[in-house]
DNA sequence: AAATAGATTGACTAATCAGTCGATATTTAA
DNA sequence: TTAAATATCGACTGATTAGTCAATCTATTT
């Protein structure tokens, strides 16, 4: 591996137990095995780490997501699809996943630009688009759907983790009916009180 | 005001805005017009004005919630009112708001006993209960019911925060229709997966 | 009025930390 | 092979910071 590697490994293993305060970049090269002019050589500052380490898992995130789906599925099916593989993928890095929401509610968000953080929602966005066009889904504004199915599905799996591994697949799967029927058309509460 | 407030005043400012790491005990003290040393007689460490600010926030909360509820209340008028309150102190108090998710997300949680923790949630919990034995919401496990309005919730507040004032009440009320139709025993896709 | 207790001050310190730098090693290109 | 470029090292530093402390002030009690 990679001696930047394992310093983006180290430094999300200890941001993730201590905090960013309570971690010193000379930890993280120590923990990493490199010496520390070498954590400076990659990063040039250590708030250009912590972002560059938010990027990173957000890519690989993405990456992972892009890959599940295929163009023949249903809006149904590639929707189960995305919100299985997310709450799967947090199970697996649950480093990862809590890291993206530590970044998400501290001051270094401001210093990512907002065209980053654009790039990284845009797949999203684009499926959100093509599944109200289909007619499957609630008329609601893409933001507040976006934000609903992604507090949705941190709330699931927030209540998962705590959960006995045999039954987290089954618990997942009654989640994406709640969601489902959220913004599903079928019922469509917010549609009729918008649309009087 | 007193010293006191003063400081836990100005720290929740500053936290916000430039996170634990970014802020100086030094530079709250200076900001909240106090010696550096008041700053320690009211909190020994730093460690404990973070925890001491959150607890505080939360009880602020808390009682403004209680206020809000009458025993005559029915359970949908009640979970309306605590819906309703939650959010719009959210939209007033936007820092505390905020400085909840970044403690919530920080290590610093951990440092909190699982007791006052306990005691934050209590009434939610009591009232979730009463909710079920009442039979007008879904059977699923109390943690479960708690953690999807939560998110929910701050799902809601988020795309709101972004709103034009004159659209946010109309807006949480229809978040309201939403969670309400997620968790009411009317249609039940979750009760009847779990009571195959 | 005297005494006691608590509040407030701000200069001070010991420790820590982010980032530098010149030297050395390793890889790549010519 | 040589030269240039890049990677790695770790000792070092200037600045910062959490927390201390002895002195002073204020309020309460006796």
């Amino acid at each position: 591996m990679s001696k930047e590697k394992k310093i983006l490994d180290t430094a999300l293993k200890l941001f993730v137990e201590f905090g960013f305060h309570g971690t010193p970049t000379s930890k993280i090269a120590k923990d990493a095995g490199v010496a520390n002019g070498t954590l400076f050589h990659y990063f040039a500052t250590k708030e250009t780490l912590i972002k560059e380490l938010y990027v990173a898992i957000k890519n690989e995130l993405n990456q992972i997501l892009a890959s599940q789906t295929s163009p023949t599925d249903s809006i149904k099916e590639a929707f189960n699809k995305l919100y299985f593989s997310t709450i799967n993928w947090a199970l697996v890095n649950q480093d990862k996943f809590y890291y993206i929401q530590q970044v998400h509610f501290s001051p270094h968000l401001a210093q990512i630009p907002a065209e980053v953080l654009h790039e990284q929602s845009k797949m999203h966005i684009s499926f959100i688009e093509k599944a109200k066009a289909s007619g499957d889904i609630k008329i609601m504004p893409n933001d507040l759907l976006y934000t609903l199915i992604n507090s949705q599905i941190l709330g699931i799996y927030q209540y998962v983790l705590i959960q006995p591994i045999a039954q987290q697949q089954e618990i997942i799967g009654q989640g994406f009916e709640m969601i489902w029927d959220l913004i599903c058309s079928q019922q469509s509460a917010f549609h009729e009180s918008i649309s009087i």
